[in-house]
DNA sequence: ACATCCGGGACATCCCGTTTCT
DNA sequence: AGAAACGGGATGTCCCGGATGT
């Protein structure tokens, strides 16, 4: 089993998906680009379909659930911590992300009322960033720094939805400025919820 | 000119683009679901995109236009305006909606990188939208409701947000709950702008 | 019956036909370029071929046959008088009916084997034209000025075939001077034809 | 590659144009008629109009430029060797062959003002065929076969014009007999360049 | 004497996936 | 492991013409 040209494929369909959205990518295209034969897309994976499962599994998820989860294990105040994830953000984030927009709030607009096995997989994702924003917000509430009367769920959901929001908004606007003002603000919620 | 006919198929396409996102509709089977025929449909339309633009232009604008800009020229504080939106917000709501996303949210993130066309138009709305937000937090800061120190655009961008955001959120969870405890989030976040 | 608009749509689908053959002709297109609409063409013509069939009667018959029956009752020895013709061919030649050709040679190409109605009409008037030659060539043998070998029939042919076949290589090769030098051979040919 | 499959294609197409012309071909129709499927087509050719390339180049030109360069290349006089072109060209003309017309002629007339691609091969055809008799019109002229005063590359678009427009005119008439007789007439026309 | 609206069907092309072969 | 050939079906668009109105 030749990894490395399943790797290119997951990449390179990754890249279309990003460009076009998922029911744009056409795997006629995606493997000519790579100067391959769909004889070997269709060895690896079964459809497009579970091509895109794959994709959720191996890039998406361990890309997002790898940035939020640091916050939980890091160290420093929990607004600190939070804050380093949405600086990580902002420096990975170049002027293309702008344009193309956050690879997961794509996936979750178009594919979640389309297809159940996406829906799971993303649904799985937003899941564990909530359960890792949420658990900080909770260590920082027991240790005093946040407000006992936090709803810390809640809080989470909002930090996630304005961060996404907010890569929505820039794409259209493509503005990464918009973006970039709309986090500092996001930071600033944060912080409005320390005692 | 026949408005009716006209009409029809722009509310028709529009469901259509709600279920299967732009790229997604397929003019045969709405025209089939319409009973009317593709002979119809191309006298109006020059093409399946032009549909689209007309469908943003005429139905989705004006719909969340009217929704914010009626925020500034409403009665009471500008806290209470805001939230007023988003009452009606919660209320307009079905439980389809969450399954299938804001309209706005989902065409944003499909077709602008994609379509010039469908960015600027959709530029255009969520500008409005800002202006709107945006006008009613400056009146609040000008009587002294909201704090002097509020950035009100990065303030208005961080609202919409957060909204749209809540949406997205929503929707691959498909929880209707999410939505509503994410929108409370973001009134408390709106209140805690006042002084 | 307003015989104006009439006229203005048989002139203008000729031209149509002149540009893109008569299956390349699209009703709609051309309505729309005169600034009327379908319900005035199909008023004064049951359908796409019928048009063309008046356009043939109308417009290209009395044409051809115009220019080329002068050459039987004009004055002057039969060579001259068929020389004649040729050299009003050549100076009512501009170089954009080089590029779109002979429109009764373009025709007879494109709609000989697919409609009858339009092979009798051509089959008419090339008829007609061979007539005339033949008639210009008979009179000149009976006058002792043609070699009484000629086939005069044979001959009438070939001058028509040669003046077609000129306006078709010198399309393709979109080269007005190969037109007028093949001309130049084709009445070296006829003087030949003189005792 | 499967070269069958796209021979087969492209001489059941072939035969299409023939009888409908280029614009009139159906791919759908021609496919089925072949028993293959649209996936084979567009899997050899990336359109119908490269097809229509591919046709031109590899089977229209080395059919007219085989034709004519023979007669270059033959033994005999001048006149003989292009008065046996003439014989195998009246030999290979079947009944349906007047009836459909010379197909080099045909796409000239057809797509010469249409598409540059077409017109440019065709281009190619009839300066390669003109080279050829004007090469043995020369050669004839050198050895004092053909009169001095000849313009041999005049005389030899008059030969391939006046073999065309046959084809044309006998087309249109429905009658072999015409296509004959100017044939002969052509080849007296020959025998009138000698000394 | 025309304009509007629309029916019905074709048409070129695309595209996902399977089979076969090397 | 991967290339080539092909099946089968859908897709957006076009386009001729008729029905209806004015």
């Amino acid at each position: 089993m030749n990894t490395d040209t399943r790797h290119q494929i997951l990449h390179q369909t990754f890249t279309a998906i990003r460009l076009h959205g998922f029911q744009g990518v056409r795997p006629d295209k995606v493997v000519q680009e790579m100067g391959i034969t769909k004889g070997a897309l269709y060895h690896y994976f079964t459809g497009k379909k579970e091509l895109g499962y794959a994709i959720v599994d191996e890039i998406i998820a361990p890309m997002y659930l790898g940035l939020w989860e640091r916050a939980a294990t890091g160290s420093g105040t929990a607004v600190e911590r939070i804050a380093a994830v949405l600086h990580r953000l902002r420096l990975s984030t170049s002027d293309t992300d702008i344009f193309t927009g956050c690879p997961l709030n794509n996936l979750m607009q178009e594919m979640s009322p389309l297809d159940e096995g996406f829906r799971q997989r993303l649904e799985y994702i937003v899941g564990g960033m909530h359960r890792a924003v949420a658990e900080v917000l909770m260590q920082g509430q027991a240790e005093g720094e946040i407000r006992p009367d936090v709803n810390t769920s809640a809080a989470a959901y909002q930090i996630i939805a304005a961060v996404e929001g907010a890569f929505g908004i820039a794409k259209t606007l493509r503005s990464a400025q918009v973006f970039h003002s709309t986090l500092d603000e996001v930071e600033r919620y944060i912080r409005g919820l320390q005692s």
